[in-house]
DNA sequence: CCTTGGCTGGACTGTCGAGTCCAGACCGAG
DNA sequence: CTCGGTCTGGACTCGACAGTCCAGCCAAGG
């Protein structure tokens, strides 16, 4: 049980199922995702599925931690090139646009939520996700104080972690209101405070 | 079927199951609470619970719905007195020190993310629940604003806004990283936008 | 009284989902 | 070609849970 494929033809199967896992848990919650409709997805059987997974926790654990891959790119890709506040904004008010195309939750946060009280593994895989999030934000910082438009005294790290936590309250907020005001105030008050930290003022 | 109850012993019936479900709903979670655990808690029978609700859903809105009930009043007295910018933020402590004891995310907005996408008439109860709050923090600024530790030009709801969607995130980083550092940053983050409105400031 | 409608007990059904099992297919090594 | 371990198909078990049903209880009004 739980066994690391040995062939080419078996890490092909695990993976096939970890990304479907990963699709149907994007869309439909862990709870609201069943084995067999994995199975069905990645067109496996159960006795693939426990060849390689001891049960449906060490599965979940996968697909979040697949999950969390994937919109960590997307992110590292949004925040790479951000030096200057000026970008900074105009990235965040992407989110608030792909926000506003389909109004749900952040992929990591709604996952969080779910996962942390019931499956450590998963738990841990949101965890790392979290902070190189954070880590992203926090290099962002870095090039935009060297830039001069942030304090020497300005801590990136901090600052990264109220800007997520700004990010995920105004996204819950507006993912349950329906409306996306929440989240863009939630934002401007992050940056009111991130200027906060602009030179010249105290 | 869903009538509601015509004598006192009918209205008695249907609270108790109310007041369990909540219980019950808080403790585990909506999806992980099963109608036979709250029938069993309650004393009650299927016949009844059916006999007062449609189906599931239909209880579980009105458990949420009594379950935000229970946390707005607990706000409300945590924060009726609040006049000044310290009388706030020791109520902020009072809720980082709560954290604290039970490493929890917040009681609603956990709800918020199991029930906005799988029950409308809960996600209902929770945008009330969320408007009240705000408005209790709203109530607060402007009682401070009245006492000058705001400028006139600070917008209270949407500082309320603000501050909510911190507290929410703050708690659900904390909770996934069973760590308060988090929740700390965030409201302290919060309370240094908020200064950014204080007289003589910029 | 007795009737009527609200209320209750609890057995029953049907479905769905996790996890088991074994026979057999595949495939590289010798 | 053959052997051994890896991998796969799919039927099966077992339990949990939402929802149904009906017989019978209770209580107030006539």
């Amino acid at each position: 049980m739980a066994s690391e494929p040995k062939t080419q033809r078996g890490r092909a199967s695990r993976a096939r199922i970890v990304e479907r896992a990963a699709e149907l848990v994007a869309e439909h919650g862990v709870q609201a995702t069943s084995l067999d409709e994995v199975l069905a997805a990645a067109g496996a059987s159960k006795s693939q599925l426990y060849h390689y997974f001891a049960d449906r926790d060490e599965l979940v654990e996968a697909a979040v931690g697949r999950r969390c891959e994937q919109v960590l790119a997307e992110l590292s890709q949004m925040l790479a090139g951000v030096a200057t506040l000026k970008q900074l904004e105009r990235m965040l008010a992407g989110l608030v646009a792909i926000y506003e195309q389909r109004p749900l939750g952040c992929p990591i946060g709604t996952l969080a939520s779910e996962v942390s009280d019931r499956n450590e593994g998963a738990r841990l895989q949101i965890v790392v996700a979290f902070a190189a999030w954070e880590r992203l934000f926090a290099d962002a910082f870095e090039r935009i104080r060297e830039r001069g438009e942030l304090r020497a005294d300005a801590p990136p790290e901090a600052l990264a972690t109220a800007l997520l936590a700004s990010l995920e309250g105004g996204l819950l907020l507006s993912q349950t209101r329906r409306d996306p005001r929440s989240l863009r105030i939630a934002i401007d008050a992050a940056l009111g405070y991130l200027r906060t930290f602009s030179p010249g003022v105290d």
